[in-house]
DNA sequence: CTTTAGAATGACCACGTGGTCACCAACGGA
DNA sequence: TCCGTTGGTGACCACGTGGTCATTCTAAAG
């Protein structure tokens, strides 16, 4: 299936193998694709240019293993959730994917931010294909949750499944954009917040999903 | 204050200058900023390079003049919608603001493009300043909502407001980008829906964060 | 110690970029 | 008709890019 250069790269040194994908990580993450630059890539580790072409073949395909790659941890990251909380009430369980997921922004904040540049920036290579990856991954994922849940009588069943997981996801995902991207923050105090205000910050998040903003009567 | 080559660019044909707008927001919008090209800009509308240069001394000052346009447009739309549905209930409000939000984006896609693009491109010339701007503009805007409705006790008073504001904003901003981006929709059919549609979708959509996802008792 | 296969290297290439500036065209006043 | 001023022009420049490939290095085999 993958091509000779794809195995020259498994077959280098461990060391410089992670070296090198960390490295190439951050240079997406910070500057997209097109600003991306191979030579500011191979200074800053102090290998040749002409390896990397002799790994990837080409600036496109370095960056479609290392999107791979990324979206790899980010799936084995939610199939453990998943299984831990199989047993919890939906709401909590809610809770419990946002930190998932704020501990993994947290331990990896490169590859979120370079998942956020990658939606926006409408002429990545390859795009709709990579997007198509990671919506198919978050759709199913929360889509078995909603259908779960609402066989089970916890939330609202006239409003359809789809919609019900695009507003979750939506929700989710401008929470950790407002943890990881200061300008999201907008005064919430969410930015960068110690454990125990972002555990405060959660619960708030999550009762408004759950009651709305209305007052209860 | 403005200096020479501004008002040079005021002086030139009307015509002349809304094509050069225009095309200079549909190059800005598509490509971002770095990979916006000059020399592409300047063939489409067939204006010789040495132009754009006389009239605005550089890609970002160009830049710069053009986002300060769209940001004008965006203003003088909230503004009318504000005294419009002043006296209306807050949720009916809202629905309201999200209509003419679609409208906005309807009626010139390529300037919410090019916010999108803003927001997420780190390295755009002039970033911080330019979101400031934006940011200030929507975060009073709703927080002067947000706070009528709590002092005439239409919504929970155990938030506070910026939080409300930031939910707020992430939910309709979400609803726009779903509407103007395919891969947002998500399977929802909020994306380019025809208008009785979209309608019900913004009723259910407002009535979530009316009312939550959890069932009423 | 010599041979040799294959990985590593970096000078080099063509290209597209933002920006410049010497020149040109047009036009109003004399 | 001539001149002077001013806006318009596009060939040109230095630069940084992704990508190439002849050469050098390394190390195992004979």
């Amino acid at each position: 299936m993958e091509d000779s250069s794809y195995n020259l790269f498994n077959r280098i040194p461990k060391d410089k193998r992670e070296r090198l994908l960390h490295a190439s990580i951050e240079e997406f993450a910070e500057h997209g694709f097109h600003q991306a630059s191979i030579n500011r890539l191979v200074n800053r580790l102090g290998i040749a240019k002409g390896s990397i072409f002799r790994y990837f073949g080409s600036k496109e395909r370095l960056f479609a293993f290392v999107f791979d790659y990324a979206i790899e941890l980010v799936k084995a990251r939610l199939r453990g959730i998943r299984d831990i909380t199989k047993e919890m009430p939906f709401f909590q369980r809610l809770k419990s994917i946002l930190w998932v997921g704020i501990n993994f922004v947290e331990q990896h904040p490169s590859i979120y931010r370079l998942y956020l540049k990658m939606i926006f920036q409408e002429n990545f290579p390859l795009r709709d294909e990579l997007l198509r990856k990671v919506h198919l991954m978050s759709a199913e994922y929360l889509t078995s949750l909603v259908r779960d849940s609402i066989s089970k009588g916890e939330i609202r069943n006239d409003l359809d499944v789809d919609f019900v997981v695009f507003f979750l996801n939506s929700m989710l995902d401008r929470f950790l954009q407002a943890y990881t991207v200061a300008f999201w923050d907008a005064g919430t105090g969410i930015y960068k917040a110690p454990q125990e205000e972002l555990l405060r910050k959660v619960d708030h998040f999550v009762s408004v999903i759950e009651k709305g903003l209305a007052i209860h009567e």
